[in-house]
RNA sequence: CGCGGGGUAGAGCAGAUUGGUAGCUCGUCAGGCUCAUAACCUGGAGGUCGCAGGUUCAAAUCCUGCCCCCGCAA
């Protein structure tokens, strides 16, 4: 058992400090503060604040560290301090408090996908593998010299949702894996090998699609963005003409074939959706988010004729 | 009091301005046709039009109150 000092706000975050939590560390928390959340702007708690109450651990919210959350962070005396998806950089007066120092688990093989979304990144991009790192902080972000690393394999059909539930996993394995290693002495530090990429935070209109490109690339970013904020276009032609729509999940119909015209409906397959061609290549559109309503099947949007072969895209 | 959309058959939608037999596509059931690029044709089953009041000869439609769902923004 360590005493640790955990920096996190979100799901993710959750999961891993209720591991922490089952392995009877004893904890205190760090999360962002409460934000107006969903309709009628009520405040919402951040997952790990949730986790805190219903389990009676000890939490403080802030988003700075004045002198006074300082000294109640020392009183704490932790051993060690974990980062994982916290929301804020951490200044280095707060990650240098624990003996041991802070590491960080980021998602991603670093140096690649440095950054806020980096499971995202590693769709969007077509990348067949991405991984965990654990790593201490520094002052640069995401530049520490590795603890622990570990691969996983990206399937054709994995979106940022299946993904994450894959790398959190590992992600409670690489933390216990750092954890043994500390407490131990036995650390084997590594430097990042490899050129650095970057993922930024991403915004609402990357999720845009540009219909003049590859199937491939269009179909990477509607699985990258599926959580968030999702692969979208507006509906150019017809009745719903000016209505945005999410591209929830597609598969690619043809690879290959450059088409003069994209971003029209090509045709339809029963039961399963429509076809818009791309640049090059065709996408199968199978499920679908209108403006205002919730997602249905692409067959099921059909039905109500909003769009219907010949419409198009912008 | 953040902004907005909506609740009509198992699913997705129209109908509401101008109250007057509840409609379309899919699915489903029965039959026909026979290979149809969303196969096609015929017929059937399936709805107290979110709930409660009100106006009216008559309300899915107009008025009032309530419940529920969803999108955006954060």
């Amino acid at each position: 058992m360590v005493k640790i000092l955990f920096f996190g706000t979100s799901n993710i975050s959750k999961a891993l400090l209720a591991n922490l939590y089952q392995n009877t560390h004893t904890l205190l928390g760090i999360t962002m503060p409460d934000k107006a959340s969903s309709r009628g702007q009520k405040l919402s708690f951040p997952a790990v604040k949730k986790f805190a109450i219903e389990n009676q651990i000890p939490y403080i919210q802030t988003q700075s560290f004045e002198e006074n959350i300082c000294s109640q962070i020392r009183d704490f005396a932790p051993d060690l301090g974990i980062a994982v998806s916290y929301g804020k950089i951490i200044p280095d007066f707060i990650f240098n408090i624990p003996r041991l120092k802070t590491f960080n688990i980021h998602f991603s093989l670093l140096p690649k996908y440095r950054g806020a979304a980096p499971v995202q990144y590693a769709i969007c991009n077509g990348e067949s593998e991405t991984g965990i790192s654990s790593f201490f902080l520094e002052k640069t972000l995401d530049t520490g010299d590795i603890i622990v690393q570990k691969k996983i394999q990206i399937e054709a059909q994995d979106n940022a949702e299946t993904l994450f539930n894959k790398l959190i996993p590992l992600g409670i394995d690489i933390m216990n894996e750092s954890i043994k290693v500390l407490e131990k002495g036995s650390l084997l530090l590594q430097k990042q090998i490899g050129i650095p990429s970057f993922a930024p935070i991403i915004k609402k209109e990357d999720g845009l699609i540009d219909w003049s490109k590859n199937a491939i690339e269009i179909k990477n970013k509607i699985r990258g963005l599926y959580l968030w904020p999702s692969a979208f276009s507006y509906i150019a032609s017809g009745k719903s003409a000016g209505k945005r729509i999410k591209i929830i999940e597609a598969d690619i119909i043809e690879a290959d074939t450059k088409n003069e015209k994209s971003a029209y409906i090509a045709g339809i397959e029963k039961n399963k959706g429509f076809i818009v061609s791309c640049g090059i290549g065709k996408l199968l559109i199978k499920t679908v988010q209108p403006e205002n309503k919730a997602k249905m099947s692409a067959w099921d949007f059909l039905q109500g004729r909003q769009i219907g072969i010949g419409d198009w895209f912008k």
